[in-house]
DNA sequence: CGTGTGGTTGATGCCTGTCAACCTCTGTGG
DNA sequence: CCACAGAGGTTGACAGGCATCAACCACACG
């Protein structure tokens, strides 16, 4: 019955049942989007939020000189909150990657659940905080790091956030971004960033063809990336992560 | 009676009287940092809540090589939330800027104050929106935007940010970062940021010396940060911002 | 079998980093 | 009251990572 964002929730903070039978209504009836399709464009008003049931999906920018800056990936089970803030149009759009399955819940529905229901009001806050810390940790790499090691960072951030939603089954990953967007997530040129997996690739960190990733030895990658080697291991559930299943 | 603290959330979503006296009474014995002394640091055990009533502090990270990047810049009114999260310890530093009052409030207070008091709760949550927002607007800077551009909008935003909360009521703003701190915020070295505050100045879109910053025509450094004019206008209250007083 | 999207390669140049001095305040102690 | 120390700021020479521009390749699909 739970859904994808409903059992994310969950794994945040505990959830009372009149809370999952709350949540689980106002997503029974997602929408199907396609690979392009906008969710919400900048311009738009703002104030619903999004929960992805199913299927990728990126938050992004366009400058005015034209270029595209991602500033966040989305993946099955994470929601956005498109909040009115102090903005009355929304500055930024989010877009399907793959063919998706997504929640709209309109701003006074989820306004409603988060005051009847304490503990998804702390689930979501509990989520917000770690969508704040994925995007600091951006934050570092498009600041301090070079091109291999953003890259290395990025890669693993998708692999690690994968395996704790239960997407990779068989060590395989489904790996739907083209490299054109793996470049506006890090802020560098398709171009180089096709050099960059190409020694990725053949330092053996990973494999990486038609949509599909595999890393063969986590800690190769986890090296080329300039992180500690305790990384990973703090952000995984102890068990999927062994080399055995890779 | 309310403090910074308290203020911040109220202008975020109104807050019930009970609630008011409850996060005043977990602020109500703040502590004194002085410049370069750490809230928190590397390693250290996450939990509190960290709400700045007084003074600036700067969220950042050493990398393995040496380098720093700030994720964030705390000024009066804001607090940070060092949730557990899947963290054991903390991977990154907070440290005053200037002499600072700082309210900690332990994890379990807090998880009680927002259990008890759903306008808390509200509030924290759009707070941490609001700053994801900002985080989110670094990351199209650091990726986007050239030094000249990513520079300007970082001091618009903390210009705005003073504004906001009252901190700027004579046109002069306080400005207590160094160009190091500057630096490292934009991930850019400070030789570079030197020169390019120094053509900053030349264009005459800043007066900045001794730790004080003035802007005296917003319209010459939002266009030189690359932004569409209305962007300011939008995140600001109508009155103060008229040219008059600045 | 053409068409389009995504991926690959090479040549060239600039923005920014690096290194290494040197300058300018401010506060402090003799 | 002056010398000194230290933090912050400034300047110049040089190098390198990455962007830019411009083709070209390869696969999937109708």
């Amino acid at each position: 019955m739970p859904n994808r964002f409903v059992k994310k929730l969950q794994g945040f903070s505990p959830l009372t049942d009149a809370a999952i039978r709350a949540v689980v209504k106002a997503t029974a009836m997602p929408q199907d989007f396609g690979p392009r399709q906008h969710l919400i464009r900048e311009g738009d008003t703002p104030g619903p939020v999004f929960a992805m049931l199913e299927g990728w999906a990126i938050r992004y920018k366009v400058l005015p000189g034209g270029s595209r800056q991602i500033m966040a990936i989305l993946m099955p089970g994470d929601s956005c909150d498109l909040h009115m803030g102090m903005l009355e149009e929304m500055d930024h759009s989010i877009e399907a990657v793959t063919q998706s399955v997504v929640a709209t819940i309109p701003r006074d529905v989820m306004d409603q659940i988060m005051a009847g229901h304490p503990t998804v009001a702390r689930a979501m806050y509990v989520a917000q905080l770690i969508d704040e810390d994925t995007s600091r940790a951006w934050i570092v790499s498009m600041g301090r790091r070079n091109s291999i090691e953003s890259t290395s960072h990025l890669l693993l951030e998708l692999y690690i956030r994968a395996i704790r939603v239960g997407l990779i089954p068989s060590g395989v990953m489904e790996f739907p971004l083209t490299q054109a967007v793996i470049a506006n997530a890090l802020g560098a040129t398709t171009v180089h960033i096709n050099r960059v997996l190409q020694t990725l690739r053949h330092s053996g960190a990973i494999e990486l063809r038609r949509g599909h990733l595999r890393i063969p030895d986590p800690a190769i990658l986890v090296r080329l990336s300039g992180l500690n080697e305790s990384y990973v291991q703090r952000r995984l559930p102890p068990q999927p992560f062994s080399r055995t299943n890779l």
